[in-house]
DNA sequence: CTTAGGG
DNA sequence: CCCTAAG
C-alpha cells in the first residue's frame, strides 16, 4: 500500500524532512549543487537517495549560451543548464532509470502512476533571496498540450536561443531563464530533436522502448503550461531582484515538472517569490479550460534559499523550506490522516466532496490533492509536497451507481480522453472559479468550515434536471444523478434536490411576478431560467408533488400545462407514473 | 447511503 | 450550499 504519512517535522528543517526510507520526492531534485560537477555527480548518484524511479535523462548544460543570446552581454554571466528529466511511473509500465553519465542499469519498477518529472537546474549565483513562498500554478494544460519533458527542454533552449523571437528575454538583465515559449513552434526542430533524444536515451539506457513513444508522451506544446506561466507573467515571475543578478555566478533555476498520469506537472523553480496574481492565474486557467478535462498540470514555482542549497544533495533530508501554505496543508493533512487512522470522521460526505471537487483538481490548489493521489499511487516515488487532502487510497466503496463517474474522479491518471467525458461543465465553471475557490472546494471538509464553491446552474443543467425528474420522478435524486448527471461530479444528488426545490419556488414566484422585469433579468442574469423550463417544472410539480411544498406549489402551478412548449413533450410523455 | 428539510 | 435527522 501506500505509505503516505505525514512528514515529520525536524527541528533543523522544520518542514519537510524526508526520511531515508521515505520515497524520494521531487524536491530532491530541486537541490542545488554547490558545484556544478558535484551537483551533477550527486544528482546522478540517485541511489544515494534511493531514487529508483528517477533518472537523469540528460544534462543539458551548455545547451545555450547567453552570449549567443545576448551578444552584447559584456559580463561574464554564463549560465549553464542542468536538465534532469525524471520520468517516472507509468501505470503498469516500468520506468527506467537513466543516467546520462553513468551506464547504470536502468532500474525498472512498475508503479501505478505515470508521469514525468522534469527538473531543470540552472545554477544561479547567489544570494538570490528566494522566498519560501512557492507559487503553485495550475497549468491546466490544454488538451493538446501536455507537458513534455522534451518540451520543457526545448522550450528553454528555444527561448534562450531566441529560437522564437518573441520569446526572447533579456537574460542579461534578469539573469533568469526565459521560460516563455510560443505555441507556434509545435513542430519545431527542437521538438523533434528533444523527443528523439529522449527516446533514444530511454532505449539505450533501459533497453526498453521509452514511453516517449507512448501515446501519452507529451508533445512539445505540452510545456504549454509552463510556457504560459512564463508568458503570463514572464516578467514578474522571472523577475529577479537586482541583488540576485549575479555577475559571474550562476543563476540557479530549478524547475520540476511532474508529468503524471494524464498530465500533472509540477514545476518548481527558483524564481523570485513573486506570485502570480490571482487574476493572472485565473486568466490562465480560463484560457485553458478545455485542457482541464484531459490533463492537470501543476506548476509550482518556488525558490531556494542560498543556505538551503547546501546539503541538499548531501542529506536525504529536504532542506528547502516549504511555503507556508504547504506547511499548513501538511498539518492539515496530518490531522486528517490521523483522524482517519483512528476512524474518526470519515464519512460519506467526504467522499462526496471529493467527488465534487475532483472536477476542479486542475485548479492550482487542488493540484496538490491530485498530486498526492498520484504520488500515492506509485508509492511516493515522486512526492512533490506532503500536503493536500488525505489520500483516499482505495476508495473503499466506489459509487456503485456511477462507476464511470467514479473513475473519472478518482483517477487523475486516467487516460485523458476519459477525462474528456467528464463533462463540459467547464464552460460554466470557468467564469466563476478561482483558485481560491478551488482551494476551498478541495478542502471543504467539515473541519474547515469552508463551503463548496458555488457553481451556478446552467440552463442546460436545469433542463437535464427537469428531464430527470420527468423521467424518474421527484425524489429519485440519486437515480437522476446517475442518469443525467453522472458526468457532473460537482452535482450531487443533494444538489439536484436543492435545485429542484429552488426551481419549484422559482416557478412559483416567477409565475406570480411574471412581469417584464424578467426580461431585464434575462439580459442581466446569465442564470436566468427560461420560462419554458419553469413551466415544465410547474407541470412536473403537479405530477410529482414535492414532498412538503407540494401544496403551495400546486396552488401556483395552475397554468402550468398550457404554457409548456410543445417542442419538448417527450420528457413528459414517458412519465411513468403520472398521477 | 439516500432523502427531506431547515438554515 | 451546508448540515442533520430519519429511514
Amino acid at each position: 500500500m501506500f505509505s503516505c504519512k505525514p512528514y515529520e517535522v525536524d527541528s533543523d528543517m522544520p518542514i519537510f524532512p524526508v526520511s531515508e526510507d521515505e520515497p524520494l520526492g521531487l524536491e530532491h531534485f530541486l537541490v542545488e549543487p554547490l558545484h556544478k560537477e558535484d551537483w551533477v555527480g550527486d544528482l546522478l548518484d540517485l541511489d544515494a537517495f534511493q531514487i529508483e524511479k528517477c533518472f537523469n535523462i540528460e544534462d543539458i548544460s551548455g545547451t545555450f549560451d547567453y552570449d549567443q543570446i545576448k551578444p552584447d552581454a559584456g559580463r561574464e554571466e554564463r549560465s549553464e543548464w542542468h536538465g534532469v528529466v525524471i520520468p517516472f511511473t507509468s501505470t503498469d509500465t516500468a520506468y527506467p532509470k537513466l543516467t546520462k553519465g553513468e551506464g547504470e542499469n536502468p532500474k525498472m519498477s512498475s508503479e501505478k502512476s505515470q508521469g514525468i518529472n522534469i527538473s531543470v537546474h540552472e545554477e544561479y549565483p547567489t544570494d538570490t533571496k528566494c522566498t519560501d513562498e512557492a507559487c503553485n500554478l495550475d497549468f491546466s494544460t490544454c488538451k493538446e498540450s501536455c507537458l513534455g519533458n522534451g518540451g520543457l527542454e526545448n522550450q528553454f533552449q528555444g527561448s534562450l536561443k531566441g529560437d522564437s523571437g518573441d520569446a526572447m528575454v533579456d537574460l542579461t538583465s534578469t539573469n533568469i531563464p526565459m521560460l516563455k515559449y510560443t505555441n507556434n513552434h509545435r513542430s519545431s526542430f527542437l521538438d523533434q530533436v528533444a523527443a528523439k533524444e529522449l527516446h533514444e536515451a530511454f532505449k539505450n539506457m533501459s533497453g526498453q522502448e521509452s514511453f516517449v513513444t507512448d501515446k501519452n508522451w507529451p508533445k512539445k506544446d505540452d510545456l504549454y503550461g509552463f510556457e504560459n506561466y512564463a508568458e503570463l507573467d514572464s516578467m514578474k515571475l522571472l523577475k529577479v531582484d537586482a541583488n540576485s543578478i549575479v555577475k559571474e555566478g550562476e543563476t540557479s533555476f530549478s524547475s520540476l515538472v511532474e508529468y503524471s498520469g494524464g498530465v500533472t506537472g509540477l514545476v518548481t523553480g527558483a524564481l523570485n517569490n513573486e506570485r502570480m496574481s490571482q487574476n493572472q492565474k485565473r486568466k490562465r486557467v480560463d484560457g485553458c479550460e478545455s485542457l482541464k478535462t484531459t490533463s492537470d498540470f501543476k506548476v509550482e514555482i518556488s525558490s531556494l534559499d542560498e543556505g538551503d542549497k547546501a546539503g541538499l544533495l548531501v542529506s536525504p533530508k529536504r532542506s528547502r523550506k516549504p511555503p507556508r501554505r504547504y506547511i499548513e496543508e501538511s498539518l492539515d493533512y496530518e490531522t486528517k490522516s490521523h483522524n482517519r487512522k483512528c476512524g474518526i470522521g470519515r464519512k460519506s460526505k467526504d467522499r462526496n466532496l471529493h467527488d465534487r471537487y475532483q472536477k476542479y483538481n486542475w485548479q492550482q490548489e487542488f493540484q496538490a490533492e491530485e498530486l498526492v493521489y498520484e504520488d500515492d499511487s506509485f508509492n511516493g516515488g515522486c512526492i512533490q509536497v506532503p500536503f493536500g487532502l488525505p489520500m483516499e487510497k482505495d476508495h473503499p466503496k466506489k459509487n456503485k451507481l456511477s462507476p464511470g463517474f467514479e473513475d473519472s474522479k478518482d483517477n487523475g491518471l486516467l487516460d485523458p480522453k476519459e477525462k474528456l467525458d467528464i463533462e463540459p461543465l467547464l464552460v460554466e465553471s470557468q467564469e466563476d472559479i478561482s483558485e481560491d475557490e478551488c482551494f476551498v472546494r478541495s478542502h471543504t471538509l467539515k473541519g474547515n468550515g469552508r463551503r463548496k464553491r458555488h457553481i451556478s446552474w446552467t440552463p442546460e443543467e436545469v433542463v437535464k434536471l427537469v428531464e430527470g425528474v420527468s423521467q424518474c420522478g421527484v425524489g429519485k435524486w440519486t437515480e437522476i444523478k446517475r442518469l443525467l448527471f453522472s458526468s457532473s461530479s460537482h452535482r450531487t444528488s443533494v444538489d439536484l434536490k436543492d435545485k429542484w426545490r429552488n426551481l419549484l419556488r422559482a416557478s412559483c414566484t416567477q409565475l406570480q411576478i411574471k412581469e417584464k422585469v424578467e426580461q431585464n433579468r434575462k439580459q442581466t442574469s446569465s442564470n436566468y431560467v427560461p420560462e419554458s423550463i419553469l413551466c415544465r417544472v410547474r407541470e412536473l410539480a403537479v405530477i410529482y408533488p414535492y414532498p412538503r411544498d407540494s401544496r403551495s406549489k400546486v396552488s401556483c402551478t395552475v397554468p402550468a400545462v398550457s404554457s409548456f412548449p410543445a417542442s419538448t413533450p417527450s420528457a413528459l410523455v414517458p412519465l411513468p407514473t403520472a398521477v
